[in-house]
DNA sequence: CTATCGATTGTCT
DNA sequence: GACAATCGATAGA
């Protein structure tokens, strides 16, 4: 499997699945895709729930674009769009590249706790707002195809309160950097 | 290990 | 004015 922009319109559920395993870095910072959720159009836990909005306009534009939202006024969240009124958020991923950059940006040591937790991995790859609705093709990303399949193993989704019984949760299986286990 | 709580501010009703 | 796709600190089992 390789891919292109098309790999991100279809039906979030499924890009959220595929896409653990994946390499990511921003400014040649990053890692290995560990974690992540969907969020639908149609679902009541989205931002796209009622509709396009200021803040959520990303989501509703095309394909394989960043959604980056603030969460709860001082935690970063980064998404990729899939098909329109939908996307995947990122939750953790394993540190490879850059962990000494990783550290610094975090304050803390324990690579465990580096980008285990969207907050998190927004803080440690220096992503704010400024890269809302930018194409994953922009050369600020680098997304990397999963070298083979991996176990993915699903769960509910976390800090929700709607829609809440949906395992739209995805994660690298057995992996000690997510940000909570299945 | 789990549970609880405060921080902090943009967004929407 | 209420709430939020979170985090880190703290207290207790």
């Amino acid at each position: 499997m390789t891919w292109d922009a098309s790999f991100f319109a279809r039906n979030a559920i499924d890009v959220a699945s595929d896409l653990v395993g994946f390499e990511l870095q921003v400014s040649g910072v990053g890692g290995v895709i560990v974690e992540t959720e969907a969020y639908l159009h149609n679902d009541a836990a989205s931002h796209s729930f009622a509709g396009a909005t200021k803040r959520n306009q990303s989501m509703f534009g095309p394909p394989a674009y960043s959604y980056v939202y603030l969460s709860y006024g001082l935690h970063w969240c980064l998404n990729f769009v899939c098909l329109p009124g939908s996307a995947v958020l990122v939750r953790a991923i394993e540190p490879k590249c850059g962990l000494e950059i990783m550290r610094q940006r975090r304050a803390v040591d324990d690579i465990r706790k580096l980008c285990a937790g969207p907050g998190r991995v927004c803080q440690a790859l220096a992503i704010t707002g400024e890269m809302n609705g930018l194409p994953v093709t922009d050369p600020a990303f680098r997304l990397v195809l999963r070298p083979a399949p991996v176990d993915v193993a699903a769960g509910t989704r976390i800090g929700i309160t709607k829609a809440s019984d949906l395992t739209w949760r995805f994660g690298l299986k057995g992996s000690p950097f997510v940000s909570r286990k299945f």
